[in-house]
DNA sequence: ACCTGAACACCGTTCAAGT
DNA sequence: ACCTGAACACCGTTCAAGT
């Protein structure tokens, strides 16, 4: 986020020079290492590699890869924190809906991301204040504190829980490219459509609706749910 | 769930015979070294030690170790799926909670299922049949197809996503016994505490909350806004 | 202060061979 | 049909040593 961060700084003299990094420039290629190739594809090896370096170098940033993978994913909520950084109409359930959309949108092309996501607010600080902005939406709305609480950490949790499931990281087939992404949702439909009509009487239902469903709107849907349930609550309604 | 599965079948004879072992004893196995260590804990070779094997003999039963999570898994969501059988009351909104939350009950105390919970029906008999479950509650409701597939989407993921979320595997010192989980929330409340309160008027607001609060109380103040949501929606109303 | 190379103690997976 | 032992190709992590 900040820092000259060139990794490979080779002196100019031709001979190998070592290598040095930041941070910032080892976070950067983390994540690029992540969205190319999953989390299984972030060894700390071929992260050395593209920096040009030894992987024991590493340890000197992070304390192993359990929280490489921490701040990897805390840099990416970063990016969405900056993006929501002006939202702020008067009404704070549409802010509300805006800013869980700006996660989702985030984290559902990330599939590693689910997995890491606001999981240590000690460690991944802007989780920390991802989680604050959310919350201070809240407050706008005539709730007690422990409602506040609650309806903050159930939008997080069906934001992550969501987009986790749904940008699941794929079987192994769909990832090593063996067969694409849309032949695999072709596959699954089919699938379902031939199950027994008797047994699975609500897949059938709805086999059509998943067939030509878009993750996005699916996500909004159940949001939106959610958040009328806030909303009459913030009426004092009860259900 | 059958078959007599007793791994380790010594032959009386004194010389030591081959193990034989069946998928269910395997994943019986599986389920409580996950349970008792972790998703990591969970390595072929440790598993085929208790069950007095060979590591290379699991591949009989499975195709590697992802599919042995994927069905480790949707054995535990057969266990739900039984213990759900007899629910049904003439509120399909009450039924859903029902549903929801021996879903919920079954994750929360076992980390590692949050990641392969319902990810992969084609793999997960015992998913697919939960789904089609919570499905047909929402058949019970004057609802469009679309609106079921949404609602449907929306409970299982707000469900596995809270679930995972707070049973997150937690920090190594915490897995390793070093930590206490009591101690682990004491220092975390501690932490959040000692925030600025000008930068963090929301963590301060909920502090106290976040320091009593019990998981489950949470995980059913979300859900009960997403099912209010529902039933609103279901009366025609809209947010 | 920051980087390296080599070593250690593991992994999942494969395979020819056994029973 | 089902299990084994040994090997292969990796891992994350540590550490004494370098600059």
């Amino acid at each position: 986020m900040n820092q000259p961060a060139h990794p490979l700084a080779r002196s100019r003299g031709g001979s190998r020079s070592r290598a040095t990094h930041s941070l910032a420039a080892v976070l950067a290629e983390a994540v690029a290492l992540l969205d190319e190739h999953g989390a299984q594809g972030l060894t700390l090896r071929a992260l050395a590699a593209r920096l040009g370096g030894g992987a024991a170098s590493l340890y000197w940033y992070v304390s192993g890869r359990d929280e490489l993978l921490d701040l990897a994913a805390d840099s990416v909520l970063g990016g969405v924190l900056i993006s929501v950084a002006d939202v702020r109409t008067d009404d704070p359930i549409a802010d509300l809906r805006t800013i869980a959309v700006a996660m989702f949108d985030a984290i559902v092309d990330r599939p590693w991301l689910g997995a890491y996501a606001m999981r240590n607010t000690a460690a991944q600080p802007n989780s920390l204040r991802l989680y604050e902005r959310i919350g201070e939406e809240t407050m706008r709305l005539p709730l007690t504190a422990r409602e506040r609480f609650h309806a903050t950490s159930a939008v997080v949790g069906f934001v992550i829980g969501t987009a986790a499931d749904m940008g699941q990281e794929p079987p192994a087939e769909v990832v090593s490219g063996e067969v694409s992404r849309d032949e695999y949702m072709a596959r699954a439909t089919a699938q379902w459509r031939a199950l027994d009509a008797t047994d699975y009487p609500f897949i059938h239902h709805i086999v059509d609706e998943f067939a030509g469903h878009d993750d996005r709107d699916q996500f909004r849907a159940g949001l939106d749910l959610l958040l009328a349930g806030l909303e009459l609550r913030a009426q004092g309604g009860r259900a």
